[in-house]
DNA sequence: GTCTATATGACGATAGAC
DNA sequence: GTCTATCGTCATATAGAC
């Protein structure tokens, strides 16, 4: 019979993780100590270096499978549909993702120049390959004419600014629910391009 | 004769209140000591609680000041117009003001979190006072049938978020010159909004 | 108004026992 | 793998001399 249970470093690293997010989320990286982390998991501050070499690497560590994870969720995504149909489903699975882990999202954001330069140059580069998908899109309905926009490079990080901003003001339980909030952003992302919906 | 020199006071806490700014728009609050700041002013730390009772307060000036400014600078726009004209001025506006001052914007948008709890009261209230001046906007526009618009109160932040959003990749001396990149952000949140410019 | 000196405590990270 | 104890450094804020 196999082992009932998995070496504790398969679960502790993990918990370590998510309760480091959540308070750097809060109060932000600069403000969190290590201490802070290892009661928030119910250990001692020694017994974390057990699993992170220091403080950088867990920082880097949070926003690396952040955006490693965006960019595999995103590579689900049907663009060989026309280009209207494309943005529509970029728009709708960027809400989705986005709200579905506003932490990560907090931190993602917040926490750019709290890396060290060969950090902050690795999650720069992911980020520009999550804008290339919305690019690839947006370069593709204006050479069909399908898309009426002045300049790609802008449009492609307006709207990206436009979607990701709903993470500052949704709650669930508010009044609108995650479909209706999409719908609304959809349409005004469409009309932002020059998109005319059949 | 009057005096050559006004009292001291006068000039060192705004250069105080600069090298924060800076320091804290570069590194974030958290992160930058009262010892950097001093260093920065070419003074000592005791130097600087003549000029300010301890270190949130600091930030809350700062951030206090640059909504005050943003308030008094958006109170001289006229929206007496028809609605795509106060649109336009309004979009106009928002990228100029925030182009000409990144650091405050970088504060004001990123170190919300580290306002005590009065103090983020007060400066929320301030937010929303200025998401009101588009808001505003928007509601004559949807009633006068020049816009075409599923919700304000989303819309508005959408906008919003848009135009900011400006700030994290705009440099002087880039390809574009600002009156291209306003150009190019009137036609996106012209779309956006269902207005069809004359 | 600015300085030096200091009170008081938290920080990141490590050593070594178990 | 986790603990306790500790190193060396830094933090905010204040006191008192000039």
């Amino acid at each position: 019979m196999a082992r009932t249970q998995g070496s504790r470093s398969e679960t502790t690293r993990p918990l370590i993780m998510e309760a480091a997010k959540r308070l750097i989320a809060r109060h932000g990286f600069a403000a969190v100590s290590m201490r802070q982390i290892a009661a928030e998991t119910g250990k001692q501050v020694g017994a974390l270096y057990s699993y992170i070499p220091d403080k950088q690497a867990l920082l880097f560590e949070l926003m690396r499978s952040h955006m490693m994870d965006l960019l595999q969720a995103a590579s689900q995504l049907d663009l060989k549909t026309d280009p209207g149909t494309a943005l529509e489903s970029f728009t709708r699975f960027h809400i989705d993702f986005h709200l579905a882990r506003p932490e990560d999202v907090f931190v993602a954001y917040m926490e750019l120049r709290n890396l060290e330069p060969d950090n902050f140059k690795a999650i720069t580069s992911l980020r520009h390959e999550y804008e290339d998908v919305l690019r690839g899109i947006l370069i593709k309905g204006t050479n069909s004419g399908a898309f009426q926009l002045a300049d790609v490079r802008v449009s492609t990080r307006a709207v990206i600014a436009m979607l990701t901003g709903v993470t500052t003001w949704y709650r669930d339980h508010g009044i609108l629910d995650r479909d209706e909030v999409i719908a609304i952003y959809w349409r005004m992302v469409a009309g932002s391009v020059g998109y005319k919906p059949a």
